[in-house]
DNA sequence: GTGATTGCAAATCGTTTGCATTCAG
DNA sequence: CTGAATGCAAACGATTTGCAATCAC
């Protein structure tokens, strides 16, 4: 399999992707965010602050926390990356997907993927109708079992 | 109007209802948990743990808010209440709905409100269908105006 | 009485802020 | 050069934990 091969590819491209946007944004190219950029688009899905940090300091060993979670709230706040709420408060991140779209998330291994499509309309339409509500946004996460895991992990249960 | 006597003795029944949902669960039926349970209970949407310790406190002036969020995790943990997730990390809490169902939320006052009723079955299966994922549980939130607000507000833009 | 429950105080942990230093353009 | 960006250290705030006192049954 050359999975990770083209995982690669694909990580180069949106990380270009990311830079330009920053540049686009008229923001300086500097190491430091270099090294967060890449280190989120080697990821296929999404990553942690800590785990951006750890990939970052393999690129920029000075690197700090801080411009971590500075350089997310930028790039967030430009559109180009996506914030993921976790249930326990944290937050992960992950490129931008170009189309709208929602996330599943493997409850097993943690694998995060994007899919495209929102069938939100009805809801939003039913929501309207029983509550007077009108509805500007939403945000949807699905949990489940990965090809993977549930193909390797039918007998057992999920890994902590 | 009588709204708010109406909440009244929404209030009270469900509060009787959580709580006899913890004697039903073998647990014991103390002042601290009967304050929590009211001051979740006379709040017609959801609330905060400060906002429960504080009414809470109105009751049982000896109430810590580490005993407020631990009857919290216990009624969720029976399925008694329902935690809602904020994006930055704090959670705020309502009475779990009888049937399944989703909350829209007024970004002008923050309100939230039940609604029944979930379509989410057409976007699990477009999940399994573009990424192999099944989907187990979802968790799904809707932002928008609220009557009032839409009313009130709608000459002006909408509050940050 | 006895184990469950509570509350105080201190700890935790992801995240943010103050400020002096460093870097990109 | 000059403002933007960085990094260290300290602050923050919601939530959790250790442990002794208290309460429900």
């Amino acid at each position: 399999m050359k999975i990770e091969k083209e995982f690669q590819f694909h990580g180069d491209r949106q990380a270009g992707r990311l830079l330009a946007g920053l540049a686009g944004a008229g923001r300086s190219d500097t190491r430091a965010r270099r090294a967060v950029v890449q280190a989120l688009c080697v990821a296929p899905d999404r990553s942690t602050p800590a785990e951006l940090l750890e990939r970052g300091r393999a690129i920029h060993p000075h690197l700090a926390p801080v411009t971590v979670y500075r350089t997310l709230d930028l790039l967030q706040s430009l559109g180009l990356v996506e914030r993921l709420h976790h249930p326990d408060g944290c937050s992960s991140f992950m490129p931008a997907p170009a189309a709208h779209g929602h996330h599943v998330t493997c409850e097993r291994c943690r694998r995060t993927v994007e899919f495209s499509g929102c069938a939100i309309g009805s809801l939003a339409r039913s929501a309207r109708a029983q509550t007077g509500f009108t509805v500007h946004s939403h945000w949807l996460e699905l949990t489940g079992l990965c090809p993977d895991c549930r193909r390797a992990g039918a007998a057992r249960g999920r890994a902590s």
